[in-house]
DNA sequence: TATTATTTATTGATTGATAAATAAATAAAC
DNA sequence: GTTTATTTATTTATCAATCAATAAATAATA
């Protein structure tokens, strides 16, 4: 039992890399199996199809992004300013959790769209509250842009398209 | 000739929607071939394989949002209110073509890859420009968080969640 | 008739998914 | 405590579908 969940574990953290790298098309099911030393058909033991591996491995991804930004806590005037290095931070010792997070939306399966919908609506919809409880006025507006923000700073990421983002302060 | 060229164009159009609906992976060139009134191999005549195409079709989509950019004239305070709007235009007259370069990072096709980041630095550069010109401090930020802005825009397009860009000025 | 335009037929590769077989571990019985 | 039975874990073999791409054939046009 112990074992059974150990592996599922070890294939959810493996595929992480290759949705990352190879986006959810390219990556085969067979990719993601060599990468967690198992074997292709084994993948399917776990999940019923590659579209349930795809949502178990990003519900991880958005896990930890919205629960960074809930633990974040800071003065109002240094709220944004902080939860910006949350999120760098993010980047760069999850990189491969926020490319599959960017690149999600570009899937075109309706399943997957729907929870990646619901995902970063929610995380919208927690910002926007973090940001109305420490008085920033235009808290919904305000989630946005930083929203936009981390779009950008990921697409250049993606793009491999640092000046993009060097003018940015939090960088 | 002329015919020839004619058919080249009819795909390139038709092929703009199949692309943005379905993404790069899910849209087959029978699918496109089908929209514009073709056999499947015959798109193979025009363009020597399905990345060609691809570039083909994004091409003209950069090139209408650069030329929109380039061609906005407004007095510096009002500028960047001004692109915004140009912007928005765009996406309601060639909704599929915003749809595309939306989603074209998430495409691993090395290739593709390529062509998009040189495109999406192409835009960055001439904003930047412009807003220097115009005399506006921070060009560079400013230009930054203009692409962030649109990123953000046509996410909230593509997942149906129009209450992301609920608080934004421009809408 | 010659050239251009377009279609029909076909293929080769990829890949998600299934089924059957085997190995390993655990429990039961003697 | 060793053998047997049973479940759990995992692999090998294979399929069926999809799709980009090629080649050969045919129709239209000049």
């Amino acid at each position: 039992m112990a074992v059974r969940e150990d592996k599922k574990e070890i294939i959810i953290e493996n595929a992480v890399g290759v949705f990352a790298e190879r986006g959810y098309y390219k990556a085969t099911t067979a990719m993601v199996a060599k990468a967690a030393g198992v074997t292709q058909p084994y993948v399917f033991h776990f999940f019923e199809n590659k579209e349930e591996l795809f949502k178990a491995v990003i519900d991880r991804a958005f896990s930890r992004i919205y629960d960074t930004f809930a633990q974040v806590n800071a003065p109002a005037d240094q709220l944004i300013e902080t939860m910006g290095h949350a999120f760098e931070q993010i980047i760069q010792t999850h990189r491969d959790e926020v490319l599959m997070v960017m690149q999600a939306h570009a899937i075109s399966e309706s399943g997957i769209r729907e929870h990646v919908s619901s995902m970063f609506l929610k995380i919208f919809e927690s910002l926007t509250l973090k940001f109305e409880n420490a008085g920033i006025p235009n808290a919904r507006e305000t989630a946005s842009q930083f929203i936009g923000n981390g779009l950008l700073i990921t697409l250049a990421e993606v793009l491999k398209l640092p000046q993009l983002i060097a003018g940015i302060d939090n960088c």
